[in-house]
DNA sequence: TGACACCGATGTGTGCAGACATCAAAACTC
DNA sequence: GAGTTTTGATGTCTGCACACATCGGTGTCA
């Protein structure tokens, strides 16, 4: 009675994994309203009933309603008696939510996205570095230095994966040794990012020489505790990196969230 | 049948409304569930089962089951077959959920928390204004300038509800306007603090007078397109808001984040 | 006759209870 | 020690009862 001749969130007969994620029915919905509110396939205002989801998604009650709860949770939707599932606008979702900005970067505000984090990046990271100067522990610091030692070498010499990994990990460190949680939190989006850049053949395969530099100056000024120094070096590399990426997200349109009052 | 002798969960015998939320059970179970996991009453690693909450809270599985699929969402908790529900530690919360930083503003690291939500607003206000200036629309910045020059009488003149009212507005004005749907997205966050510092008492009843200049400084230097003063100005006033703020938090312990390789 | 307040019908989310399916940890066998 | 079986928890499905917001009909009053 249970399997149904076609499942609609059924990928394949068996429940497989993906990236060591679970697969579950629960997840799979989630992920495909999730997906369709943020594409603007389910546009704001757009009122859904449970047991039309559960008709289209081919899955039982008890999986859309722990869905709809998870996208409730995180702005997407809203339900109301009487009514039903109702598809919040833009500015009512959780920009910060990791699951929020995969879906974005999947979507055609992919750029809009990028910019975002870019800029908050940028504003974030040389307050990281002045805080770590301040505070951070005494291993990380000698850790941050070999990192970006190792990284310029790597750079130097055209290794471009190992470069990846260095740039990943000493920027990494940098946030997490600010000893800020919310810092430290963006190192998962950071990897995104650069991550990105490169696979999208946006990175030289011979990076600037000054910005390795650059890298590694702020390494010593952290090690030294010379939070100005951090700063101004940090500020530096994420001024250049915001001029060479500005390019990419031209003429996103930017989204003015109205002040509610 | 259904409503039992005493239900854990029942404040009321009628499902009441609190400040607008809904209180639903499902909602309850979260708010308990996560108060006490951030709390530290549930510590990481904590496992529990389904029944066993069911049994605690006294509701069915389906509400339980609701509940700790959103706190999974939010990285409190993992659930793994054949052991239960386990307490993820600090590292795993999702640090920029509303929800997570109301219950650790309601937790004993009510102290480090509102140390990082200022140094993420010392981060990013500042990159805020300067994206203000270049891309604020023009009604947005007249706004401002009004908001601003309102803000420094009502300060001059000591009417301390109207000068909090107007604060929060000026600096949730600057954060839209920065065309950022992140950095708009702190203006809770930031009414909040600002909210706090005045009912704790830790604000004079007449605000420093170059402290209100500063903010007409910042207002117009956006209305001009300047963006390096704009950034400058709230530079200053957010370096002066944390020099200010910086003993409310003394040695609170901070947390710093492995890197994940 | 028209406008308005009341009130019951209706439909939807919310909550409950029980069953079976699935799968990974743990115990067991060889 | 490797492979197999057992076990016990979550995952999924289903039927039912209830709460309650909305809608539309009815009655009252001007």
């Amino acid at each position: 009675m249970s399997p149904p001749a076609a499942s609609s969130l059924a990928a394949g007969p068996v429940p497989t994994r993906l990236n060591g994620m679970t697969s579950s029915l629960h997840h799979r919905a989630i992920e495909n309203l999730g997906t369709r509110i943020i594409a603007g396939e389910l546009p704001a205002g757009h009122v859904m009933l449970a047991e039309q989801l559960e008709d289209e998604l081919k899955v039982s009650r008890s999986v859309i309603r722990e869905a709809v709860r998870v996208l409730q949770s995180l702005g997407l939707v809203e339900t109301t008696k009487r009514v039903g599932i109702r598809v919040l606008p833009p500015s009512r979702w959780n920009p910060f939510d990791p699951q929020v900005i995969r879906w974005r970067l999947a979507s055609d505000a992919r750029g809009a996205q990028l910019r975002s984090l870019a800029e908050l990046r940028a504003a974030v990271e040389p307050a990281a570095a002045e805080l770590a100067a301040q505070n951070a522990p005494a291993p990380l610091r000698l850790e941050l230095v070999d990192v970006a030692y190792a990284m310029r070498d790597a750079g130097l010499n055209g290794e471009v994966p190992r470069f990846l990994d260095l740039d990943i990990q000493f920027h990494s460190l940098l946030l997490s040794g600010s000893g800020n949680e919310m810092f430290a939190n963006l190192m998962g989006q950071v990897a995104e990012t650069l991550t990105g850049r490169t696979v999208h053949g946006l990175m030289p395969d011979h990076p600037n020489e000054a910005a390795l530099q650059w890298h590694v100056d702020v390494a010593e000024a952290i090690a030294r505790g010379d939070a100005a120094a951090a700063r101004e070096g940090s500020d530096r590399i994420l001024r250049r990196t915001m001029a060479r990426m500005a390019d990419t997200w031209t003429e996103q349109p930017r989204v003015f969230i109205p002040v509610r009052r």
